[in-house]
DNA sequence: GCTTTTAGGTGCAAGCGACACCTAGTCGCA
DNA sequence: TGCGACTAGGTGTCGCTTGCACCTAAAAGC
């Protein structure tokens, strides 16, 4: 099926503006309770999808410097971001409706044609 | 979103399991009613698709030379094909289950932000 | 001192997708 | 009898995306 990497940004955005804020390193942990594929998102994908966001305004970053440990940059949602996430979820809510009917369709006939087989060999 | 052209896999089985038989040219005008995209499907995403189930034993070909009008690569769906199919339910299920918890879970976060916001400014 | 963990990257080859383009047969119509 | 529209199945290619390998650097544990 593929990696669907592109589907990262929908988490990536619900997720920072359930959070608040966050950065990277920290949403990778987050990513796999909500990612639609079993896979482990590749975590450079994530980096670059976060970039790529803020690239669109759709997200605001600054450096964190804690006194422990490495530098974070630790991103918030703007309000084209809020947008931009509402605009997703209209999206995923049409794409997850044209699958469940392809599912249930797809089924149905399975079972049809596994019927129509049986009374035939019966 | 991008365009999804892998996603028009499991159409083009389903479509040719219900079918029992069918062609390129015919497939490509029934696709856009399980389409998971409202973008027109590339022709040539579909043709390549058709041979690379073929490839992989999903599905088994052979020329029709209709009396009239040009040649036609009819294709039917193979037992590892309908296998392929079923695979592809649960993969699509399961994906369809994700995306409608992350569109839940981002409408009712949206709409306790807002209540938050509401009660803040009033 | 050495490995592990935290944190954020870069570079590149392979794959995928979208578009332009090509062949060839039939039909309608002017 | 020429021409465009429709049916049918492709190829070639450029650019973008993806996945993997790899790199830097700070702190913590052994």
């Amino acid at each position: 099926m593929g990696h669907l990497s592109r589907f990262i940004e929908p988490v990536v955005l619900f997720l920072l503006a359930r959070k608040g804020h966050s950065y990277g390193y920290d949403l990778a942990a987050e990513l796999p309770g909500y990612a639609f594929t079993e896979a482990a998102v590749d975590r450079t994908a994530l980096y670059r999808c976060l970039r790529q966001l803020e690239a669109h305004g759709h997200l605001a970053s600054h450096w964190d410097l804690p006194e422990a440990g490495p530098a974070r940059r630790v991103y918030t949602v703007t309000a084209s971001g809020r947008k931009h996430l509402e605009e997703w979820m209209d999206v995923l809510d049409r794409l997850a409706g044209s699958m469940v009917r392809l599912v249930q369709d797809a089924r149905e006939l399975v079972c049809l044609q596994e019927s129509v087989e049986d009374t035939l060999t019966r």
